[in-house]
DNA sequence: GATGAATGAGACTTCATTCAT
DNA sequence: CATGAATGAAGTCTCATTCAT
């Protein structure tokens, strides 16, 4: 029974996977289920067991996602101290694993839009959830003094906007240069952006 | 023979200006020729008379939209002297034009994504072009000294990239405030970025 | 799963029968794919299943038809011995299947035509078949000493060109009279062609 | 008003024309009103102001055609005195007719199959036509007792069908030798089929 | 649980034909 | 006479979804 359970969600994840490198490919809506089965190497019905509809099978890709993500930046922002380093290191990071995983990038940034309505609300959820995640240490920096009273969400949102920008730039360029190079020149701009002081170096 | 002219010119714009509520409703695959046609008030077989595919008539409203904003950019800045106040006036036509055309935004930041590798081009494309518009005011303030020395090529995109998250939250966002208030939180954060003195009010 | 694939067999073939019995109606691009569908008992989607599109389905039941004509014209020639009885014979199958299956000569001699530089390769390949069929007897013939050394590859060619022309002519004609009596009068003349002697009666 | 005339006749004449070389490049079905009309240097509308609809277009350049191969064949054979050469005659003209207008060819022999019942009839027509005037020479041939009593119907249909097949195999294959070195070759073999003397050479 | 044949709605596109100018 | 914009029916093909085995 329990082989049967470990089995059954043995299945699922080889369809997320494979679904994770189709929706990578082509858009939601020029990916087909054929392709996600044979990728799974399982068949149509296989994948029509295992999820309702094509619709919840890139949900779930997107929630697995931001997951993941998620669980990187909380890990990478546990060994710093000073707020905005925390703050610092979960853009960092975020752009570190979107260099390393292009096509999740892609994922990520580009194909969660433009698909349909019902799409943007479960993206605008993930979307404020990262901003959230920078929000709050920004929060503790102006707690401890240590910038000055800004619009948090709105500083959260601008930021991550910018490096999304950014990392859209690198996606849609044919020949881009390292990802990193480009927040070199970024972070001093987001830094001075809350009023720290241009010279300090808080990295971790 | 003008007169025929002139009619069918006008509906070549009756079809753009169709499609451009069909794509402001739906993503560009989830719309179709159809709709356009219907809300155009003329045939499937008028519409491929006036655009020999879909994929042009998409790209034809993203260029006609793209040089209309670009228009009304140029006309807001011309009368502006201080190049940072030029940058600053830019961002705010950006803004104010997508805050009376909530369905205009939508177009033209989230449904030019995710459909299909050749629209990406185009879209970055114009995403360079806005980008290119700010980095100019940007590079004048820096020859003039008026900020410090940055890479406006970054900055340009990141400030480019802050306001378009702000307006995407806006956009997907179901019960949205004045994307005008959003913005007065958000001008001191990209001015400070680039080294202007933080009281200083620049506005034109 | 067995059944499943006999089940899948026989709809392939059913498809071909309706194929066959809409080709033989209209001409390649009179006939539609929804016809096919619906003479076959099944729908459109139906038919995409079982062939990529739908000049593969032409072209499949053109092969299925010359493999089987030319698998008659094989048992029926193996029990000759003369080379000329056997050619001979081969001409009057022909003949033969055509006067019995009237549609199936108008696919196979006039439908195929007229469709496309892609067809033209595939019939003239299926027609330098069956003319090689009748060459190879007439070499024989030759090496016998039983007819003079003519430009059999011509000769062939023309013996099939000879019987298709009558053959077209009855299939056009409105109230055609039986077909083997045109074969009757057709006969000596191919057999003087080669120099066989007139009154010679070769015939199996 | 005369002036009116010529200049409308020329028209049509400019959209036969056209008509044939748009036929000769593609099958009835593929060819277009919009192509024929820009080849003949006018409009869709012009078109539609000569002929009716597309088939008559199709049907008057058979018929032009058929005509002007007919005449072609008359002033050929008038100079020739004995009637199997004059038989002869006729199909070499046909044959170097074709041989140097290949489109010609492909039009008269490929493009009038294929293409709905309607165009059979008249097909079908001229064929019997051109069998006819074979036949003709080869009845005064009987008469004169020049060669065997055969059934000229018959035998003037296969001479056209093994010259037709000829013809074809010539116009489907990719490098053609000369056709008329095919019908050097073939030449004996017809002229055998009727009786006459294999070395008697009758040519004009 | 899994398979894959089958469905059927709907997409894009073509084009013969008409007709106001 | 000629133009060319417009129509609308029809065609090929795709694919999410279902279901008997």
């Amino acid at each position: 029974m329990a082989v049967q359970q470990a089995r059954a969600q043995h299945r699922h994840r080889r369809i997320l996977d494979a679904a994770q490198r189709v929706f990578s490919r082509s858009a939601y809506r020029d990916a087909s289920v054929d392709q996600i089965a044979d990728e799974a190497g399982t068949s149509k019905g296989g994948v029509y067991f295992h999820f309702p509809n094509k619709e919840a099978i890139f949900l779930a890709l997107l929630d697995r996602t931001a997951e993941r993500l998620r669980k990187k930046i909380e890990s990478a922002t546990a060994a710093v101290e000073d707020p905005v380093a925390k703050a610092d290191t979960a853009l960092r990071t975020v752009l570190g694993t979107f260099a390393k995983h292009r096509a999740l990038a892609r994922l990520f940034m580009v194909e969660a839009l433009g698909a349909g309505r019902e799409f943007h609300q479960r993206t605008a959820e993930i979307r404020g959830q990262f901003a959230a995640l920078i929000e709050q240490h920004l929060d503790v920096a102006i707690a401890q003094g240590l910038i000055s009273e800004i619009d948090t969400t709105i500083a959260s949102r601008a930021w991550f906007g910018a490096v999304n920008e950014v990392v859209t730039h690198w996606l849609l360029s044919d020949r881009p240069r390292p990802l990193e190079d480009s927040y070199d020149a970024l972070r001093p701009l987001l830094m001075r952006s809350i009023g720290t002081a241009a010279g300090t170096d808080r990295r971790p």
